[in-house]
DNA sequence: TAAAAAATCATTGAAAAAGAGGAGGAAATT
DNA sequence: AATTTCCTCCTCTTTTTCAATGATTTTTTA
């Protein structure tokens, strides 16, 4: 029976090379029902108060809402719509949060034919796909996951990327300098930095400061 | 006369719904002969050496050989051929890096199909075509441009990343520790940093470094 | 080939950070 | 209520960086 309904495929992307590309790769699947296509996360939002899909085929990096925050809404408010990622990077984070935000699955965009496929078909059941390549990056990084650390050790972290000493840092957030050292010290700890400037890139490789 | 003669074209991309997007979004086009696709550096290579394009469509992300290498090579090798730049990205490192190479143009791969056209026939008269967001990129950002910075100096920063001293890089590098420190000066000073912490912010800001 | 840029090395003194250790009070969590 | 975490502050020694110049040799580029 599984087999005799159709699955109902909607795709949110802003590449429309990439939109007509998986609608060509599935146009002669006679188990594909497809519903359309969106552009960007407000059109998306929109189609679905009118119609659910089984499968949203969903690219994370979209502008204006990224697609982590729409998995997350979309999640929410339908939880019977299976969400599969879509996206060009294959770095940990990425697919982490995506997954973290409710995704089913996540591919590649260098997938091949049947192996979405296969994606479409396993997520449609409830289960979860991770192509091969985001499988490996999700095992083999989670060592290196993203430490916590505290408000003032952020705050810390921000002055001392923007190149200001631990004075600077002092009089700016009207602490003692030796406080101000010590939150760098906990920071490098938790890290596992060994000085400063390697601090800051860890911060970076984790995502603790962006800009 | 140009109107009459189709523009053969050929695309290298490693993503699979890529090439189907561009192809179905061509197919209807009777002014492009489409002569096929590769999926790396290597193959596209192979195949010029058979059959020569008008108009070369290229990704410039692709795992091996990047496009901005392939794209080099093919233009000292083939000049007739025009490259047409194809990313995801729209980093003006990435654009002027692709034209600096001798691609005759660039676009998003978010295009439209009419803009797509537009570009193919104005690359294939040997004419330049930047999309609208990448000609708006390459002025906006030429303020913030990444600076230069040497092989050395590369190195050196590399290697500061990682939490390395003066002492330590000069022992690695077989040099002075006082070259060492001379390389970061120089880096500080052309990245406008106050100290190390923030030349590895800048640093990562200006995509000098990744990981 | 001539000029410019890069890579190399050096000195010296002041400033800053790394490393190690301890410690008390506030706030949040269990 | 008890415990953990966070924020705060301290001392002391050693190591590293910063700043300001100057200079020689190799490489690249015009």
């Amino acid at each position: 029976m599984a087999t005799q309904q159709k699955i109902k495929v909607f795709i949110v992307d802003d590449h429309y090379m990439v939109i007509e590309g998986i609608r060509s790769l599935l146009q002669n699947e006679k188990n594909i029902d497809w519903l359309g296509h969106a552009s960007n996360a407000d059109s998306c939002i929109a189609f679905l108060k009118q119609q659910l899909p089984d499968v949203l085929l969903m690219d994370i990096s979209m502008p204006g809402i990224s697609g982590i925050e729409l998995c997350k809404e979309v999640k929410e408010k339908y939880a019977t719509v299976f969400v599969l990622g879509l996206s060009t990077f294959n770095q940990q984070s990425f697919i982490q949060k995506m997954m973290d935000s409710g995704a089913s699955g996540y591919v590649l965009k260098n997938v091949s034919q049947p192996e979405l496929m296969e994606a479409i078909e396993t997520v449609a059941k409830g289960k979860t796909f991770l192509s091969d390549e985001a499988a490996a990056i999700l095992k083999t990084d989670d060592v290196a996951a993203a430490p916590i650390i505290t408000r003032r050790e952020k705050e810390v972290l921000e002055l001392l990327a923007n190149g200001l000493t631990n004075n600077e840092i002092a009089q700016k957030l009207f602490v003692s300098p030796t406080t101000v050292d010590s939150h760098r010290k906990s920071l490098i700890a938790k890290l596992n930095a060994k000085n400063t400037p390697e601090l800051i890139k860890l911060a970076f490789v984790h995502k603790l400061i962006s800009n």
